[in-house]
DNA sequence: ACATACAGTCCTGTATACAGATAAATATGC
DNA sequence: GCATATTTATCTGTATACAGGACTGTATGT
C-alpha cells in the first residue's frame, strides 16, 4: 500500500485509527487522550479528532469526563462479563434464526471459508487468528438475517478484542473442532445443538477471562512485545 | 432545579434535545440537519452541535453523508423488524436471568410500581402511556443485573418510540394484562412462562406495525395534532 | 419545449483562536 | 520538613473564520 498520503476526508480515517487504538487498549484503560498529541498524531486538527472521539463514546469505546476530556474505557470485569453474556444470548438467537432462514448456499459458503481459511493456524499470530474467529461469528451472526444483531456484535467483539487475545492463546484447537461442529449441525437445522454447542463455546472461557480482567491489568503496563501486543503503535509519546 | 438556563455545559444538553427530536421523527426521516438553524435554536455554536450528532450517528439514530451531511434516519420495515426481533431476544433473555438473579425486594419494588403508576390509562395522552411502557420494560430488563442489556435496549426503545405511539394507541388494555401476567409469573420464578407472555406480548404487534410501517409515511406529514404527536417541536424553520 | 450548461448561493468540513478550567509546580509559612 | 497557598502552564470547550463542494435557479442553445 503506497499510500494513506496525508489528510484526505479525514474523520472516517481517525474514527477507525482511534477505535483501532481502542479496541487493543494502546491507549491503556483509563488513559487520558490528549487531543492535540493525538490530532497532530493522526495530521488533522482537533475538531474533527474530536469528533471521532464523541462517536466512540457512545458506542462505550470511549468515555468522556465533562471539564477533563476523553478516556479510555476502564478495564471492568463486570462489563467483560455482561459483554460475554451479552454475545450468548446474540449468538444463540442468530444461530436459531439462522437455522430457520438461512439459504443453504450460504451455509455451505461460511463452511467452505471455515475450511479454508480457518483451520491451519500454524504461523499465524494470535491476533490474526482472533481476526478470523472474529469473522466466523459475525458471518455465522448475519446468517440471521437481522442486522441489528450483526451491529451490536460488531462492537461487543471491539469491546472484548482485547480479552479474547489472552483467551485465544489456550484454546486455539478447542476452537476450531467447535466451529466445524458447529457447521455441521447448522448444515443440519439443528437449532438446539447449535445453541448448545455456542453457549459452550462462549461460556466455558468465562471463568478464566474474568480471573485475567481481575488480575490482567498488569499484562497491559509491561514493556511492549509481552502478550500479544506485539508491534502495537503506541500513542502518547508526546515529549512533555 | 431552577434553571438550565440557557447555554452552560452545551454538549449533554444539545445531545439530549436533538436525541429527542430525532426519536419522534420531529425531524422527519431522510430530512436534512441543517447545522446552522439548529446551532441557532439550541443557543450554541455548530462545533458542540456537531459532537452530538456525531454521537446519535454512532447510536443510529443519525446517518451521516459524507460532504452531505447529517440526515435523519430513514423509515426502514426492515430495521423496525429487526429492531423488534432484537428486542424480544433481549428482553427474553433478560427475563431469564431475572428469574435467576432477581431480589425479591426488586421484583416486588416492580410490581408495586406498576400498580402505582402502570394501570390507570384514563386522562394520559398517548405518549405518556409509551413512556410508562417504556420504564416498565427497562426496569423489568434491569432486574437481569446485566447493565450491556439495560443499554442496548435504551437504544432499541428510542429508535422504535416513534411506531410505538401509533401501536399503543390500539392496545393498551391488552398491555395493561400482560404485564400483571408478567409480574406474578416473575414472581414464582417461572422462566419458560415469562419468556412466552413477552415474545407474545410483542410479537403479535409486529404484522400491524411492519404495515404501518410500509403504509405510514403519510402520518409523518399530516399538518400538526394528527396522530400522537401533538405540539412537537419544529425544527427547519429557515426562511430560505 | 426540453435539455444542458453556468453562475450564484448556501452549507458543510476543517483549521484556528480564545477563554475558562484543571492540574502541576513552586514558593511560603508554620 | 511538611502542609498549604499561590502562581504557572497546559488542556479542554466553544466560537469563529475560511475554503471547497453541492445544490438551486436561470439562461442559453438546439
Amino acid at each position: 500500500m503506497p499510500g494513506e498520503t496525508a489528510n484526505p476526508a479525514s474523520v472516517d480515517r481517525i474514527y477507525d485509527a482511534v477505535r483501532e487504538l481502542a479496541a487493543s487498549y494502546a491507549i491503556k484503560p483509563d488513559e487520558r487522550i490528549n487531543e492535540g498529541s493525538l490530532a497532530k498524531s493522526l495530521g488533522a486538527s482537533r475538531t474533527p479528532v474530536r469528533e471521532a472521539l464523541n462517536r466512540l463514546v457512545a458506542e462505550d469505546l470511549l468515555v468522556f469526563h465533562p471539564g477533563k476530556g476523553f478516556f479510555c474505557r476502564a478495564l471492568d470485569p463486570q462489563q467483560i462479563f455482561d459483554l460475554y453474556e451479552l454475545r450468548v444470548i446474540i449468538e444463540e438467537a442468530a444461530v436459531t434464526l439462522a437455522c430457520e432462514r438461512a439459504e443453504d448456499s450460504d451455509i455451505e459458503a461460511l463452511r467452505l471459508d471455515l475450511m479454508t481459511n480457518g483451520l491451519d493456524y500454524e504461523g499465524k499470530s494470535v491476533k490474526e487468528l482472533v481476526a478470523y474467529d472474529e469473522h466466523f461469528h459475525q458471518t455465522l451472526v448475519s446468517l440471521s438475517g437481522n442486522g441489528e444483531l450483526v451491529k451490536r456484535l460488531r462492537n461487543i467483539n471491539a469491546r472484548i478484542r482485547f480479552v479474547r487475545w489472552f483467551d485465544m492463546e489456550q484454546r486455539i484447537s478447542v476452537t476450531r473442532g467447535e466451529h466445524r461442529e458447529l457447521m455441521d449441525q447448522l448444515a443440519k437445522r439443528d437449532a438446539a445443538a447449535c445453541r448448545n454447542i455456542l453457549r459452550g463455546h462462549i461460556e466455558k472461557r468465562l471463568d478464566q477471562i474474568i480471573a485475567f480482567a481481575r488480575a490482567g491489568y498488569s499484562a497491559l503496563y509491561l514493556p511492549d512485545s509481552q502478550g500479544p501486543l506485539t508491534g502495537s503503535p503506541l500513542i502518547a509519546s508526546s515529549g512533555r
